[in-house]
DNA sequence: AAGTGGTCTAGACCACGTA
DNA sequence: ACGTGGTCTAGACCACTTG
Protein backbone atom coordinates (compact mmCIF):
# COMPACT_ATOMS: atom_id res chain seq x y z
CA UNK A 1 0.00 0.00 0.00
CA UNK A 2 1.52 3.27 -0.83
CA UNK A 3 1.24 6.99 -0.44
CA UNK A 4 1.74 9.58 -2.73
CA UNK A 5 0.14 12.38 -2.71
CA UNK A 6 1.67 13.90 -5.92
CA UNK A 7 -0.72 11.89 -8.00
CA UNK A 8 -3.49 13.43 -9.76
CA UNK A 9 -5.65 10.03 -8.31
CA UNK A 10 -4.94 10.40 -5.06
CA UNK A 11 -7.33 8.92 -2.28
CA UNK A 12 -6.49 8.64 1.44
CA UNK A 13 -5.13 5.73 2.43
CA UNK A 14 -8.04 4.67 4.56
CA UNK A 15 -10.61 5.05 1.94
CA UNK A 16 -8.41 2.66 -0.54
CA UNK A 17 -8.54 0.39 2.47
CA UNK A 18 -12.20 0.79 2.66
CA UNK A 19 -12.71 -0.04 -0.98
CA UNK A 20 -10.77 -3.11 -1.39
CA UNK A 21 -12.78 -4.17 1.69
CA UNK A 22 -15.97 -3.39 -0.09
CA UNK A 23 -14.31 -5.56 -3.00
CA UNK A 24 -14.45 -7.99 -0.86
CA UNK A 25 -17.85 -8.10 0.40
CA UNK A 26 -19.18 -7.52 -3.49
CA UNK A 27 -17.25 -10.41 -4.60
CA UNK A 28 -18.21 -12.75 -2.22
CA UNK A 29 -15.30 -13.14 0.00
CA UNK A 30 -16.95 -13.11 3.33
CA UNK A 31 -20.26 -13.63 3.05
CA UNK A 32 -23.13 -11.94 4.99
CA UNK A 33 -23.20 -12.80 8.64
CA UNK A 34 -19.66 -14.43 8.38
CA UNK A 35 -16.41 -12.43 9.80
CA UNK A 36 -14.08 -10.63 8.22
CA UNK A 37 -10.18 -11.04 9.28
CA UNK A 38 -9.45 -9.40 12.42
CA UNK A 39 -7.84 -5.76 12.19
CA UNK A 40 -4.38 -6.79 12.98
CA UNK A 41 -5.14 -9.10 10.27
CA UNK A 42 -6.22 -6.63 7.36
CA UNK A 43 -2.89 -4.32 8.61
CA UNK A 44 -0.52 -6.96 7.83
CA UNK A 45 -2.53 -7.79 4.39
CA UNK A 46 -2.44 -4.31 3.34
CA UNK A 47 0.26 -2.72 5.04
CA UNK A 48 -0.83 -0.36 6.94
CA UNK A 49 -1.17 0.43 10.79
CA UNK A 50 -3.94 -0.88 12.17
CA UNK A 51 -5.44 2.33 13.25
CA UNK A 52 -6.13 2.89 9.42
CA UNK A 53 -8.00 0.04 9.01
CA UNK A 54 -10.09 0.93 11.73
CA UNK A 55 -11.22 4.06 9.95
CA UNK A 56 -12.13 2.24 7.09
CA UNK A 57 -13.68 -0.42 8.77
CA UNK A 58 -15.52 2.92 10.93
CA UNK A 59 -16.99 3.81 8.25
CA UNK A 60 -18.20 0.88 6.49
CA UNK A 61 -19.62 0.23 9.82
CA UNK A 62 -21.60 3.57 10.06
CA UNK A 63 -22.93 2.64 6.17
CA UNK A 64 -24.36 -0.72 7.83
CA UNK A 65 -22.12 -3.07 5.23
CA UNK A 66 -20.44 -4.30 8.55
CA UNK A 67 -21.37 -4.76 12.26
CA UNK A 68 -18.47 -4.67 15.01
CA UNK A 69 -18.91 -7.51 18.50
CA UNK A 70 -16.42 -6.71 21.06
CA UNK A 71 -14.16 -9.45 21.51
CA UNK A 72 -15.65 -11.21 19.08
CA UNK A 73 -14.76 -9.85 15.36
CA UNK A 74 -16.31 -7.92 12.76
CA UNK A 75 -18.99 -9.58 10.51
CA UNK A 76 -20.39 -8.83 7.28
CA UNK A 77 -24.25 -7.17 7.88
CA UNK A 78 -26.98 -9.31 7.15
CA UNK A 79 -30.83 -9.61 6.93
CA UNK A 80 -31.15 -12.89 8.31
CA UNK A 81 -30.70 -11.16 11.74
CA UNK A 82 -33.87 -10.64 13.55
CA UNK A 83 -32.40 -7.47 14.98
CA UNK A 84 -32.22 -6.05 11.25
CA UNK A 85 -34.88 -7.91 8.79
CA UNK A 86 -36.78 -5.23 9.16
CA UNK A 87 -34.27 -2.32 8.40
CA UNK A 88 -36.01 -0.56 6.11
CA UNK A 89 -39.92 -0.91 6.77
CA UNK A 90 -40.74 1.80 8.45
CA UNK A 91 -44.01 1.45 8.84
CA UNK A 92 -45.35 1.68 12.85
CA UNK A 93 -48.66 1.37 14.18
CA UNK A 94 -50.36 4.26 15.43
CA UNK A 95 -50.74 2.64 18.51
CA UNK A 96 -49.36 0.35 20.92
CA UNK A 97 -46.28 -1.35 19.98
CA UNK A 98 -44.67 -2.37 17.14
CA UNK A 99 -45.66 -5.10 14.59
CA UNK A 100 -44.09 -7.06 11.82
CA UNK A 101 -45.88 -8.03 8.75
CA UNK A 102 -46.80 -11.46 7.12
CA UNK A 103 -46.27 -11.70 3.35
CA UNK A 104 -49.00 -13.08 1.20
CA UNK A 105 -47.69 -13.84 -2.39
CA UNK A 106 -50.87 -13.00 -5.25
CA UNK A 107 -48.76 -13.39 -8.21
CA UNK A 108 -45.27 -14.60 -9.62
CA UNK A 109 -44.38 -13.57 -13.71
CA UNK A 110 -42.06 -12.48 -15.80
CA UNK A 111 -42.07 -9.35 -17.90
CA UNK A 112 -40.24 -7.24 -19.55
CA UNK A 113 -38.80 -3.40 -18.69
CA UNK A 114 -40.16 -0.82 -20.01
CA UNK A 115 -38.15 2.87 -20.27
CA UNK A 116 -38.80 4.05 -16.83
CA UNK A 117 -37.94 0.81 -15.18
CA UNK A 118 -34.72 -0.02 -17.42
CA UNK A 119 -33.60 3.09 -16.17
CA UNK A 120 -34.37 2.48 -12.76
CA UNK A 121 -32.91 -0.70 -12.91
CA UNK A 122 -29.91 0.19 -15.08
CA UNK A 123 -30.67 -1.97 -17.51
CA UNK A 124 -31.45 -2.37 -21.27
CA UNK A 125 -35.32 -1.48 -22.37
CA UNK A 126 -37.11 -4.58 -22.73
CA UNK A 127 -34.64 -6.79 -20.76
CA UNK A 128 -36.77 -9.28 -18.55
CA UNK A 129 -37.39 -8.84 -15.46
CA UNK A 130 -39.05 -11.09 -12.00
CA UNK A 131 -42.45 -9.90 -11.60
CA UNK A 132 -43.42 -10.02 -7.59
CA UNK A 133 -47.03 -9.42 -6.39
CA UNK A 134 -47.86 -9.63 -2.64
CA UNK A 135 -49.78 -8.12 0.61
CA UNK A 136 -48.57 -7.57 3.76
CA UNK A 137 -50.65 -8.50 6.96
CA UNK A 138 -50.08 -6.62 9.80
CA UNK A 139 -52.21 -8.25 12.73
CA UNK A 140 -53.68 -10.23 10.32
CA UNK A 141 -55.02 -7.23 8.08
CA UNK A 142 -54.02 -6.50 4.44
CA UNK A 143 -52.12 -2.93 4.91
CA UNK A 144 -49.86 -2.91 1.83
CA UNK A 145 -49.87 -4.13 -1.97
CA UNK A 146 -46.14 -4.30 -3.40
CA UNK A 147 -45.70 -4.47 -7.19
CA UNK A 148 -41.80 -5.72 -7.05
CA UNK A 149 -39.83 -6.24 -10.23
CA UNK A 150 -36.09 -7.58 -10.74
CA UNK A 151 -33.69 -8.21 -13.43
CA UNK A 152 -34.03 -11.82 -14.00
CA UNK A 153 -30.58 -11.72 -14.77
CA UNK A 154 -29.64 -11.78 -11.06
CA UNK A 155 -32.52 -14.79 -9.70
CA UNK A 156 -31.93 -17.60 -12.29
CA UNK A 157 -33.66 -20.00 -11.33
CA UNK A 158 -36.27 -18.29 -8.91
CA UNK A 159 -39.55 -19.75 -8.67
CA UNK A 160 -42.84 -18.85 -6.91
CA UNK A 161 -42.50 -22.26 -4.42
CA UNK A 162 -39.12 -21.30 -3.63
CA UNK A 163 -40.09 -17.54 -2.29
CA UNK A 164 -42.65 -19.06 -0.82
CA UNK A 165 -40.88 -21.50 1.26
CA UNK A 166 -38.28 -18.76 2.51
CA UNK A 167 -40.58 -16.39 3.61
CA UNK A 168 -42.98 -18.51 5.15
CA UNK A 169 -41.06 -21.39 6.14
CA UNK A 170 -37.84 -19.75 7.56
CA UNK A 171 -39.54 -16.27 8.41
CA UNK A 172 -37.34 -14.83 5.93
CA UNK A 173 -37.52 -11.57 4.53
CA UNK A 174 -37.21 -10.83 0.32
CA UNK A 175 -33.78 -9.44 1.08
CA UNK A 176 -32.62 -12.61 3.24
CA UNK A 177 -33.42 -14.61 0.02
CA UNK A 178 -31.64 -12.50 -2.44
CA UNK A 179 -28.92 -13.43 0.08
CA UNK A 180 -28.97 -16.74 0.58
CA UNK A 181 -29.69 -17.98 -2.32
CA UNK A 182 -28.12 -15.20 -5.07
CA UNK A 183 -25.36 -13.68 -2.42
CA UNK A 184 -27.13 -10.55 -3.77
CA UNK A 185 -26.93 -7.88 -0.71
CA UNK A 186 -28.82 -5.34 0.07
CA UNK A 187 -27.06 -2.23 1.44
CA UNK A 188 -29.27 0.63 0.61
CA UNK A 189 -32.89 1.82 -0.83
CA UNK A 190 -34.10 5.43 -2.02
CA UNK A 191 -38.25 6.03 -1.79
CA UNK A 192 -40.23 8.66 -3.27
CA UNK A 193 -43.54 8.84 -1.51
CA UNK A 194 -46.29 10.02 -2.89
CA UNK A 195 -50.42 10.62 -1.81
CA UNK A 196 -52.68 8.06 -4.13
CA UNK A 197 -56.41 6.89 -3.89
CA UNK A 198 -57.31 3.22 -3.85
CA UNK A 199 -58.03 1.93 -7.14
CA UNK A 200 -59.87 -1.28 -8.54
CA UNK A 201 -56.88 -3.17 -8.19
CA UNK A 202 -55.55 -1.98 -5.04
CA UNK A 203 -58.98 -1.38 -3.18
CA UNK A 204 -59.92 -5.05 -2.82
CA UNK A 205 -56.34 -6.16 -1.82
CA UNK A 206 -56.47 -3.68 1.10
CA UNK A 207 -60.03 -4.10 1.74
CA UNK A 208 -60.66 -0.35 1.63
CA UNK A 209 -63.37 1.31 -0.77
CA UNK A 210 -62.00 2.54 -3.64
CA UNK A 211 -61.28 6.39 -3.45
CA UNK A 212 -59.67 5.95 -0.09
CA UNK A 213 -56.47 7.78 0.72
CA UNK A 214 -52.93 5.35 0.28
CA UNK A 215 -49.56 5.92 0.41
CA UNK A 216 -47.48 5.41 -2.95
CA UNK A 217 -43.95 4.74 -2.05
CA UNK A 218 -41.78 3.78 -5.45
CA UNK A 219 -38.68 2.17 -3.73
CA UNK A 220 -35.29 1.34 -5.68
CA UNK A 221 -32.86 -1.07 -3.69
CA UNK A 222 -29.02 -0.83 -4.04
CA UNK A 223 -26.20 -3.38 -3.39
CA UNK A 224 -22.60 -2.61 -2.95
CA UNK A 225 -20.98 0.54 -5.08
CA UNK A 226 -25.46 1.77 -5.36
CA UNK A 227 -26.07 -1.13 -8.19
CA UNK A 228 -29.49 -1.19 -8.63
CA UNK A 229 -31.70 -4.61 -7.70
CA UNK A 230 -34.75 -4.17 -7.03
CA UNK A 231 -37.59 -1.64 -8.03
CA UNK A 232 -41.13 -2.16 -6.04
CA UNK A 233 -43.93 0.39 -5.63
CA UNK A 234 -46.13 -0.38 -2.53
CA UNK A 235 -49.92 1.19 -2.04
CA UNK A 236 -50.51 1.69 1.33
CA UNK A 237 -53.44 1.77 3.61
CA UNK A 238 -52.76 4.33 6.59
CA UNK A 239 -55.42 4.01 8.63
CA UNK A 240 -53.83 2.55 11.34
CA UNK A 241 -50.12 2.63 10.42
CA UNK A 242 -47.63 5.81 9.58
CA UNK A 243 -44.33 5.68 7.63
CA UNK A 244 -41.65 7.06 9.96
CA UNK A 245 -38.69 9.48 8.87
CA UNK A 246 -36.15 10.54 11.18
CA UNK A 247 -33.90 14.30 9.44
CA UNK A 248 -30.83 14.71 10.92
CA UNK B 1 -10.19 15.13 32.44
CA UNK B 2 -10.14 11.92 33.99
CA UNK B 3 -10.75 8.30 33.17
CA UNK B 4 -12.34 6.06 35.87
CA UNK B 5 -12.83 2.48 34.20
CA UNK B 6 -14.03 1.65 37.93
CA UNK B 7 -17.04 4.29 38.00
CA UNK B 8 -20.39 3.12 37.50
CA UNK B 9 -21.10 5.93 35.88
CA UNK B 10 -17.65 5.86 33.49
CA UNK B 11 -18.11 7.46 29.84
CA UNK B 12 -15.46 7.12 27.02
CA UNK B 13 -13.02 10.49 27.36
CA UNK B 14 -14.22 11.62 24.13
CA UNK B 15 -17.91 10.98 24.94
CA UNK B 16 -17.52 13.53 28.02
CA UNK B 17 -15.71 15.77 25.70
CA UNK B 18 -18.64 15.79 23.05
CA UNK B 19 -21.23 16.47 25.91
CA UNK B 20 -19.29 19.56 26.75
CA UNK B 21 -18.97 20.94 23.58
CA UNK B 22 -22.46 20.16 23.13
CA UNK B 23 -23.18 21.90 26.03
CA UNK B 24 -21.61 25.01 25.03
CA UNK B 25 -23.51 24.99 21.76
CA UNK B 26 -26.82 24.58 23.64
CA UNK B 27 -26.11 27.29 26.08
CA UNK B 28 -24.59 29.55 23.17
CA UNK B 29 -21.47 30.22 23.99
CA UNK B 30 -20.22 29.40 20.32
CA UNK B 31 -23.67 30.80 18.13
CA UNK B 32 -24.08 29.46 14.46
CA UNK B 33 -22.20 29.99 11.58
CA UNK B 34 -19.12 31.07 14.38
CA UNK B 35 -16.13 29.19 14.87
CA UNK B 36 -15.54 26.89 17.63
CA UNK B 37 -11.80 26.49 19.10
CA UNK B 38 -9.24 24.69 17.26
CA UNK B 39 -8.71 21.30 18.71
CA UNK B 40 -5.81 22.09 19.93
CA UNK B 41 -6.92 24.41 22.04
CA UNK B 42 -9.62 22.41 23.15
CA UNK B 43 -7.37 19.22 23.95
CA UNK B 44 -5.69 21.94 26.23
CA UNK B 45 -8.60 23.49 27.86
CA UNK B 46 -10.06 19.87 28.29
CA UNK B 47 -6.75 18.07 29.65
CA UNK B 48 -7.06 15.42 26.65
CA UNK B 49 -4.90 14.42 23.58
CA UNK B 50 -5.82 16.56 20.22
CA UNK B 51 -7.05 12.62 19.03
CA UNK B 52 -9.27 12.88 21.11
CA UNK B 53 -10.76 16.31 20.91
CA UNK B 54 -11.44 15.17 16.93
CA UNK B 55 -12.64 11.80 17.51
CA UNK B 56 -15.43 13.66 19.79
CA UNK B 57 -15.71 16.65 16.54
CA UNK B 58 -15.96 13.94 14.15
CA UNK B 59 -19.35 12.62 15.56
CA UNK B 60 -20.61 16.27 16.24
CA UNK B 61 -19.69 16.76 12.36
CA UNK B 62 -21.86 13.37 11.48
CA UNK B 63 -24.98 14.70 13.90
CA UNK B 64 -24.65 17.88 11.63
CA UNK B 65 -23.74 19.98 15.20
CA UNK B 66 -20.35 21.28 13.60
CA UNK B 67 -19.22 21.52 10.28
CA UNK B 68 -15.35 21.69 9.49
CA UNK B 69 -13.64 23.81 6.80
CA UNK B 70 -10.22 22.49 6.47
CA UNK B 71 -7.21 25.01 7.07
CA UNK B 72 -10.01 27.25 8.74
CA UNK B 73 -11.64 25.55 11.71
CA UNK B 74 -14.58 23.93 12.98
CA UNK B 75 -18.01 26.14 12.67
CA UNK B 76 -21.28 25.33 14.44
CA UNK B 77 -23.84 24.44 11.74
CA UNK B 78 -26.70 26.76 10.36
CA UNK B 79 -29.73 27.02 8.66
CA UNK B 80 -28.72 30.27 7.91
CA UNK B 81 -26.38 28.48 5.12
CA UNK B 82 -27.79 28.86 1.79
CA UNK B 83 -26.53 25.06 1.55
CA UNK B 84 -27.74 23.74 4.31
CA UNK B 85 -31.06 26.09 4.66
CA UNK B 86 -33.59 23.56 3.05
CA UNK B 87 -31.88 20.50 5.16
CA UNK B 88 -34.82 19.43 6.32
CA UNK B 89 -37.36 20.02 3.00
CA UNK B 90 -37.56 16.87 1.22
CA UNK B 91 -39.53 17.54 -1.65
CA UNK B 92 -38.58 17.30 -5.41
CA UNK B 93 -40.10 18.16 -8.63
CA UNK B 94 -41.42 15.05 -10.75
CA UNK B 95 -39.32 16.36 -13.34
CA UNK B 96 -36.55 18.94 -13.61
CA UNK B 97 -33.91 20.71 -11.26
CA UNK B 98 -34.86 20.97 -7.49
CA UNK B 99 -37.17 23.85 -7.15
CA UNK B 100 -37.14 26.28 -3.49
CA UNK B 101 -40.54 27.56 -2.32
CA UNK B 102 -41.48 30.81 -1.63
CA UNK B 103 -43.38 30.89 1.64
CA UNK B 104 -46.93 32.84 2.31
CA UNK B 105 -48.11 33.49 5.45
CA UNK B 106 -51.96 33.27 5.64
CA UNK B 107 -52.40 32.93 9.79
CA UNK B 108 -50.87 33.75 13.21
CA UNK B 109 -52.30 33.44 16.60
CA UNK B 110 -51.98 32.07 20.01
CA UNK B 111 -53.46 29.61 21.33
CA UNK B 112 -53.41 26.30 23.90
CA UNK B 113 -51.63 22.79 23.47
CA UNK B 114 -54.42 19.78 23.89
CA UNK B 115 -52.92 17.05 25.57
CA UNK B 116 -51.43 15.02 22.15
CA UNK B 117 -49.96 18.44 20.97
CA UNK B 118 -48.17 19.13 25.13
CA UNK B 119 -47.31 15.44 24.81
CA UNK B 120 -45.02 16.16 21.15
CA UNK B 121 -43.86 19.52 23.05
CA UNK B 122 -43.01 17.75 26.45
CA UNK B 123 -45.08 20.85 27.72
CA UNK B 124 -47.99 21.25 30.30
CA UNK B 125 -51.56 20.60 28.69
CA UNK B 126 -53.22 23.83 28.30
CA UNK B 127 -49.91 26.29 28.02
CA UNK B 128 -49.45 28.89 25.48
CA UNK B 129 -48.37 28.26 21.79
CA UNK B 130 -48.21 30.19 18.74
CA UNK B 131 -49.92 29.31 16.03
CA UNK B 132 -48.20 29.78 12.31
CA UNK B 133 -50.47 28.86 8.98
CA UNK B 134 -48.57 29.15 5.58
CA UNK B 135 -48.64 28.27 2.18
CA UNK B 136 -45.78 26.67 0.43
CA UNK B 137 -45.29 27.67 -3.07
CA UNK B 138 -42.83 26.27 -6.19
CA UNK B 139 -43.24 28.42 -8.98
CA UNK B 140 -45.92 30.23 -7.96
CA UNK B 141 -48.16 27.23 -7.46
CA UNK B 142 -49.50 26.27 -4.01
CA UNK B 143 -48.15 23.04 -3.17
CA UNK B 144 -47.76 22.62 0.66
CA UNK B 145 -50.11 24.01 3.82
CA UNK B 146 -48.43 23.83 6.66
CA UNK B 147 -49.87 24.25 10.42
CA UNK B 148 -47.02 25.32 13.08
CA UNK B 149 -47.19 25.48 16.70
CA UNK B 150 -44.27 25.95 19.18
CA UNK B 151 -44.60 26.95 23.02
CA UNK B 152 -44.97 30.65 22.99
CA UNK B 153 -42.73 30.57 26.09
CA UNK B 154 -39.81 29.60 23.53
CA UNK B 155 -40.71 32.56 21.10
CA UNK B 156 -41.17 35.99 23.31
CA UNK B 157 -42.14 38.79 21.58
CA UNK B 158 -42.60 37.09 18.15
CA UNK B 159 -45.18 38.96 16.06
CA UNK B 160 -46.58 38.49 12.43
CA UNK B 161 -44.24 40.99 10.75
CA UNK B 162 -41.16 39.95 12.66
CA UNK B 163 -41.63 36.33 10.38
CA UNK B 164 -42.73 38.39 7.15
CA UNK B 165 -39.56 40.58 7.45
CA UNK B 166 -37.16 37.28 8.18
CA UNK B 167 -38.71 35.32 5.63
CA UNK B 168 -39.62 37.74 2.57
CA UNK B 169 -36.96 40.18 2.95
CA UNK B 170 -34.55 38.22 4.49
CA UNK B 171 -34.75 35.23 2.29
CA UNK B 172 -34.72 32.91 5.45
CA UNK B 173 -36.64 30.08 6.50
CA UNK B 174 -38.27 29.81 10.10
CA UNK B 175 -35.39 27.35 11.51
CA UNK B 176 -33.24 30.37 10.60
CA UNK B 177 -35.29 32.80 12.48
CA UNK B 178 -35.04 30.63 14.99
CA UNK B 179 -31.80 30.59 15.13
CA UNK B 180 -31.37 34.66 15.06
CA UNK B 181 -33.79 35.86 16.73
CA UNK B 182 -34.40 33.45 19.52
CA UNK B 183 -31.01 31.61 20.05
CA UNK B 184 -32.55 27.91 19.25
CA UNK B 185 -30.99 25.70 16.85
CA UNK B 186 -32.89 22.92 15.14
CA UNK B 187 -31.04 20.24 14.63
CA UNK B 188 -33.12 17.15 14.10
CA UNK B 189 -36.58 16.14 13.25
CA UNK B 190 -39.02 12.96 13.24
CA UNK B 191 -41.57 12.79 10.76
CA UNK B 192 -45.03 10.65 10.54
CA UNK B 193 -46.11 10.37 7.36
CA UNK B 194 -49.62 9.24 5.94
CA UNK B 195 -52.24 9.41 3.18
CA UNK B 196 -55.06 11.66 3.58
CA UNK B 197 -58.04 13.37 1.41
CA UNK B 198 -58.02 17.50 0.36
CA UNK B 199 -61.01 18.96 2.87
CA UNK B 200 -62.97 22.16 3.05
CA UNK B 201 -59.65 23.64 4.25
CA UNK B 202 -57.08 22.13 2.67
CA UNK B 203 -58.58 22.00 -0.91
CA UNK B 204 -59.09 25.43 -2.01
CA UNK B 205 -55.83 26.74 -0.71
CA UNK B 206 -53.76 23.97 -2.49
CA UNK B 207 -55.76 24.88 -5.37
CA UNK B 208 -57.38 21.04 -5.90
CA UNK B 209 -60.78 19.44 -5.82
CA UNK B 210 -61.96 18.15 -2.13
CA UNK B 211 -61.08 14.82 -1.86
CA UNK B 212 -58.14 14.94 -3.92
CA UNK B 213 -55.13 12.16 -2.33
CA UNK B 214 -52.94 14.20 0.07
CA UNK B 215 -49.77 13.44 2.09
CA UNK B 216 -50.37 13.93 5.43
CA UNK B 217 -47.12 14.79 7.38
CA UNK B 218 -46.94 15.50 11.10
CA UNK B 219 -43.19 17.01 11.77
CA UNK B 220 -41.53 17.55 15.20
CA UNK B 221 -38.63 19.13 15.16
CA UNK B 222 -35.60 19.22 17.91
CA UNK B 223 -32.85 21.26 19.33
CA UNK B 224 -29.91 19.71 21.42
CA UNK B 225 -30.25 17.13 23.54
CA UNK B 226 -33.44 16.22 21.84
CA UNK B 227 -35.49 19.10 23.20
CA UNK B 228 -38.50 19.81 21.01
CA UNK B 229 -39.36 23.11 20.25
CA UNK B 230 -42.03 23.04 17.15
CA UNK B 231 -44.91 20.53 15.94
CA UNK B 232 -46.01 21.32 12.48
CA UNK B 233 -48.21 19.25 10.59
CA UNK B 234 -48.14 19.58 6.59
CA UNK B 235 -50.90 18.89 3.86
CA UNK B 236 -49.11 18.14 0.63
CA UNK B 237 -50.19 18.08 -3.00
CA UNK B 238 -48.32 15.28 -4.80
CA UNK B 239 -49.39 15.53 -8.26
CA UNK B 240 -45.87 17.20 -9.31
CA UNK B 241 -43.68 16.79 -6.35
CA UNK B 242 -42.81 13.54 -4.37
CA UNK B 243 -41.16 13.31 -0.72
CA UNK B 244 -38.00 11.86 -1.16
CA UNK B 245 -36.44 9.37 1.35
CA UNK B 246 -32.93 7.89 1.72
CA UNK B 247 -32.80 4.36 3.40
CA UNK B 248 -29.11 3.25 5.18
C1' DA C 1 5.20 31.87 7.90
C1' DA C 2 1.78 30.50 10.96
C1' DG C 3 -2.42 28.26 12.15
C1' DT C 4 -6.09 25.20 11.06
C1' DG C 5 -8.02 20.71 9.93
C1' DG C 6 -6.68 15.87 7.61
C1' DT C 7 -3.97 11.63 7.54
C1' DC C 8 -1.00 8.13 9.37
C1' DT C 9 1.82 5.72 12.59
C1' DA C 10 3.32 3.05 16.82
C1' DG C 11 2.39 1.70 21.05
C1' DA C 12 -0.06 1.33 25.44
C1' DC C 13 -3.82 -0.23 27.98
C1' DC C 14 -8.91 -1.54 28.75
C1' DA C 15 -13.20 -4.44 28.02
C1' DC C 16 -15.28 -8.38 26.23
C1' DG C 17 -15.78 -13.28 24.67
C1' DT C 18 -13.99 -17.87 24.45
C1' DA C 19 -11.46 -21.68 25.69
C1' DA D 1 -4.52 -16.96 28.82
C1' DC D 2 -5.38 -15.21 24.51
C1' DG D 3 -7.41 -12.75 20.69
C1' DT D 4 -10.77 -9.49 19.49
C1' DG D 5 -12.51 -4.79 19.24
C1' DG D 6 -12.45 0.01 22.04
C1' DT D 7 -9.96 3.99 23.89
C1' DC D 8 -6.19 7.13 24.34
C1' DT D 9 -1.78 9.20 23.62
C1' DA D 10 2.22 11.61 21.27
C1' DG D 11 4.21 12.90 17.40
C1' DA D 12 5.01 13.38 12.44
C1' DC D 13 3.74 15.19 8.19
C1' DC D 14 0.32 16.93 4.54
C1' DA D 15 -3.24 20.27 2.61
C1' DC D 16 -5.64 24.39 2.84
C1' DT D 17 -6.38 29.38 4.24
C1' DT D 18 -4.88 33.72 5.75
C1' DG D 19 -1.74 37.41 6.60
Amino acid sequence: MKKDPASANFLPLYEQIKRLITRGLAEGEWPPGEAIPSEMELARRYQVSQGTVRKAIDELVKENYLVRRQGKGTFVATHADDGTAYRFLHLFPLEGEREYPHSRFIGFGRGKADAPLAKRLSVRPGSGVVILRRVLEFSGKPVVYDDIRLPVALLKGISSAMIEDHVNAHKGTLYSLYETRYAIRIVSAQERICAALADEISAPLLNVAIGSPLLCIERVAFSYNLQPVEWRKSYINTENYYYFDELN
